[in-house]
Formats: structure tokens, sequence, C-alpha cells
DNA sequence: GGCAAAATCTACCAAGAGTACGAATCGCTC
DNA sequence: GAGCGATTCGTACTCTTGGTAGATTTTGCC
């Protein structure tokens, strides 16, 4: 009666009902589990976070890739991606602040990596296929993830215009700011 | 004895030293000052927080207005005005990673709203001036903020490249991006 | 049915944010 | 200069939350 996935899709019911703020009593209660429970199958609260974020990474990658197979053309698909990303971030709102809000620490810092991963490869290849220096594509992936994450960050808290209207700027920005990545970028 | 002033001077000393994660114990023993003395006169953390933003703040406009004097045209004053962001930003790293790490709440939000501040203003300015929609202005905004703030956070933590070849990636990225602002962009 | 081993729950600890209340100090009146 | 009221300050507390140890129950086996 304890499986991890179980306790993982607890917690995140729990977040999803509760909001971002939950404690673990809380989450362990919601999973009718006690607390050294949640603790032994799943770890520390970092932990969790860790493992809750995989999956709104896994989310957001998924609507990302069924948003860019309909797309036209690069920068389309690209900015589609841009789109589905922040969608699945308002649908899943409480678990993104929650797994945003334990920032201080390693929690954040995995995040970021974790997201930035396949764009730092996905850069680095171009540069190098042009014959550039593909250096610069770890500080072009932590840029735009932490574009993305901070424009989401404030649109969740104050929904300052139509969330689709945020996404095309943002797209359109990043689009033309990463045309100098070597080649065109290619749909993400 | 117990000047607002000093108490906040007090307090960056003892962040400074003991790294980000002080309490507020500690802060107000370096101040050699009681805590209720320091809720008095600067509020819950959340206050102190918000007071050395606006401090933080205060230095990196400093030194990008500094930086951006001595460039001889806009693009080179942009990548001037990232590089002395970054730079002060590491000159401050604890007190950086302090004031980013009791995110989870309002403090973040207003960090990055007073960042963006001007940002917006100018760019929304500009694209007026163009002739062109200005609401965009918002969102490209906490884009920047958020380009720069992960990266510094991301750098500060392992320092994965020469600082101020950073700076130019970084500042490059942002300038093309924000090419399509109206006119040029202008100096910060 | 009885016993060892494993899983589990209750009850606790620690740390840190924030505060109540008594103690000391200051200024004012006589 | 002495007494008294108001104000300021510091100690010592509460409360919340992350994390855990040891009692207790359950399980499997003889």
């Amino acid at each position: 009666m304890a499986d991890r996935e179980q306790l993982l899709t607890a917690a995140m019911r729990v977040i999803d009902a509760h909001g971002p703020e939950v404690t673990l009593e809380d989450i362990a209660a919601g999973a009718s589990v006690s607390k050294p429970i949640l603790y032994r199958t799943i770890g520390d609260k970092d932990a969790l976070i860790a493992a809750l974020s995989e999956t709104l990474v896994d989310r957001i990658n998924a609507s990302v890739a069924a948003a860019t197979a309909a797309a036209p053309d690069p920068a389309a698909g690209f900015e589609a991606a841009i789109r589905a990303s922040l969608h699945t971030i308002q649908a899943d709102k409480h678990l993104f602040l929650f797994v945003n809000g334990g920032a201080g620490s390693e929690s954040f810092r995995r995040l970021v990596d974790r997201s930035a991963l396949d764009m730092i490869e996905l850069f680095g290849a171009s540069r190098a296929r042009a014959g550039l220096d593909p250096t610069p594509a770890r500080t072009w992936a932590y840029a735009v993830v932490g574009a993305i994450q901070v424009v989401a960050t404030m649109w969740v808290r104050d929904e300052f215009a139509d969330l689709d209207d945020v996404g095309r700027d943002l797209a359109r920005l990043i689009w033309s700011g990463l045309a100098q990545v070597g080649d065109t970028p290619a749909e993400t």
C-alpha cells in the first residue's frame, strides 16, 4: 500500500488541491500514509522535489513534442513549444510553484540542469556543425530556461496578459536571439 | 544604536561572512542587537530580503551605469552592462543567494519586478515610438531578468566558464533577441 | 499456538521564525 | 535630587515544520 508511484501521484494530488505551501505532513496524510513511510519510500523533501520535477519536466516535454509535431516550420514549432510549456505549467501551477519554491537549494539547480540538458546538446551540436565554438551553448541554455521560468512564475502569480500572447512574445524574443546559434536552431 | 542603515550594513556583513544560509539570529548577533530589535527596526525576514534586494539592485544599477558610460556604441554598452551585472553579483554572491533563496514567496516577485521595471519602461517606450504595440515589453523584461538571474545563479554555484565569456555570450543572445523591440534597444 | 523478524506508527527532537512579558532605563514632575 | 509613569529592550518562550528513534503491531514460519 506504499508504492513509490502511488505516493508521488498522491503528493501531486495534494499539492494541486492545497496549493504549493503544503507541508510533508499534509502530503503524508493525503496519501493515507505515515510520515516515516513517506521518508523511507521517497526520501527527504529535496528528493521529493527532485522526483516531482522529473514528472513535471516529462509532462512539459510531452506537450512540447506533441505541439512541435504539428508545426509547419521550425519557427512556428518553436513558438508552439513555448506555448505548450506555458500551458502545461499553467495546468500544473501549484506543482510548478512547489517545485520552484524549494528554490534555495539543490532542487533548483537540478531542475534547471535537467531542463537545460537537451538544449545544451542541441545548441552545442549546431555550433559544432557550423564550425563554431560550442561553449556558449551552456550559457544560452541556462538563459532560455531562466527566461521561460521567470516569465512563467510571474505569469502564474498575476496573469498579466493572455497566455498565448505571452508565449508568442517570448518565443519571438528567444528565437531571434538564437538565430546566431550557428544554423537554424531547429525545433526543440 | 539601532539605526536601520547600520542594521542593514551589518546584515550584509554577516551574510557575506557566513554565507547565504545565515539565520536571523546570526544576523542579530552579528549586529550586536537582539532579535526583537531587528524585527522592530526592519520587519520580518521578507522585509529584510526586500531591503537587501533594493541595495543589491542599486549596486548593480550603479555598476551598469558606470560601465555603459564608457561604451563606444549601444551594443558594446549592452554587453558591458551585462558583464557589470554579473561581476557585481559575483562580488556579492552570498547576498545574491540569500536574497534569491528566500525565494518561495513575495521577495522573489519583488526582486524581479524591481529589476524589470526600468526595462519595461524602456522597451515599452521604444515600441511606442516605433508605432508598435507596447504590451510585449513586460514579457521581454521578465525574460531578460530571468535569463540573467538563472545564468548568474548557475554560474555562482559552479563557475562553469570564464565570467567575461559568459557575459559576452549572454549579451549577444539577448541583444539580438531584442533587435525586434522596435528600434535599437539603446543602452540599458 | 508461539516466536522471530520485518514493517509501521506514535511520539519525539531540532532548528528557526516570530513574539509576550518582565526588567531596566529614561524623562518628567514636584 | 527623589519618585513615578512611559518607553525601550532582552530573555525566554511559542509554533511550525523537517526529520527520526523506539515502541508496537503485523507477518511469516515452525
